[in-house]
DNA sequence: GACGGTGTAAAGTGATCGTTTTACACTGCA
DNA sequence: TGCAGTGTAAAACGATCACTTTACACCGTC
């Protein structure tokens, strides 16, 4: 595994986690196994790793939703809360301690939510046969609720969101 | 207005909208327009204003979700954005940037979506004529994503959480 | 007119923040 | 053997962190 790649894995972990502001970077050398001058050579600073993180982060995201149906929608969301637990929405939580103060770091939210809710407009086409931008908007809040009610009541929320965003889009084809 | 009310209320304005971390005391001090140690001796340490803010908080919120039917609800949701805006649950936020390493904003997150999901159970009830856990958590979810959605899509999705909860109490009705 | 209570301003505490610098070890190439 | 290039460890940077201390002003009450 090459050194950036260490190091923003370990980053991401630790974002994640404890939090952003609250992540020194002592904490994040150590954790990635490196010099402080080793990570500012790959990193550049703190929110350049926090973008980093965050973008890197998307990647991953984009990948475990290539899928065509609600349901397999939110059966990826609860494979990836079994996997990297429920701590809620990375990219909400760093646009929350920023203040949306850090434009690139705004800029990673916009560009995650628009991909997130053009996917979801996506699925909810095929399944329905048309478009249907307001249906996709009740499924898009039902996944932001499932992630953000997991992390204090478990895939129990997500289970109850899939069933959810089922009978809306049943109700829509009948 | 007392020492205490003006520099919770004036805190509250602080660290939603710029995080908890990030906030300083300094800040805190010049907002609240008083000198520290007065803001030491009213608070008694930071995590102990950041519990304060919360429970003043929540009380403000619990008024304001005495109601009685689902429609109702997000109307509160939607009143409580267009005065306060939206950049999420600040309780979730608090738990977030704190890991839920500090037990006191750890209970008073616990306490206060306790407090949400009885709620949501007593007018789901109410509405169905029935005790119905499974779609109780279906309303809270779109609560929560309601919430969490807003931050980045305005009050149009407390707009579509409300159509979507009516449309399911109506169906648990049939 | 001395009093405790409540407030202020401002300097100072050590610790930790993000970031940079200094000093040095190891490589491949001459 | 000499030397530039690339990596590291660790001290040091000034700023800011949460928090405390010192010194003093204003109040209504007895």
């Amino acid at each position: 595994m090459d050194t950036k790649t260490k190091l923003i894995s370990s980053a991401e972990r630790l974002f994640d986690r404890h939090g952003f502001t609250a992540t020194g970077m002592d904490k994040l050398t150590q954790a990635a196994g490196m010099s402080s001058r080793t990570l500012y050579k790959h990193a550049g600073s703190k929110t350049a790793l926090i973008t980093d993180v965050l973008a890197e982060r998307h990647r991953r995201f984009q990948r475990s939703i290539e899928v065509d149906s609600v349901t397999a929608l939110f059966d990826a969301l609860e494979a990836w809360v079994r996997v990297e637990g429920c701590r809620g929405c990375l990219f909400l939580r760093a646009q929350g301690e920023t203040g949306g103060d850090t434009p690139e770091i705004a800029d990673a939210v916009r560009t995650h939510k628009a991909v997130l809710y053009e996917k979801i407009q996506e699925i909810v086409s095929l399944e329905t046969g048309g478009l249907h931008p307001e249906l996709a908007e009740q499924v898009l809040v039902l996944y932001e609720g499932a992630t953000a009610t997991a992390v204090y009541r478990g895939v129990d929320a997500i289970v109850s969101a899939r069933a959810a965003a089922s009978a809306l889009i049943q109700q829509a084809r009948a």
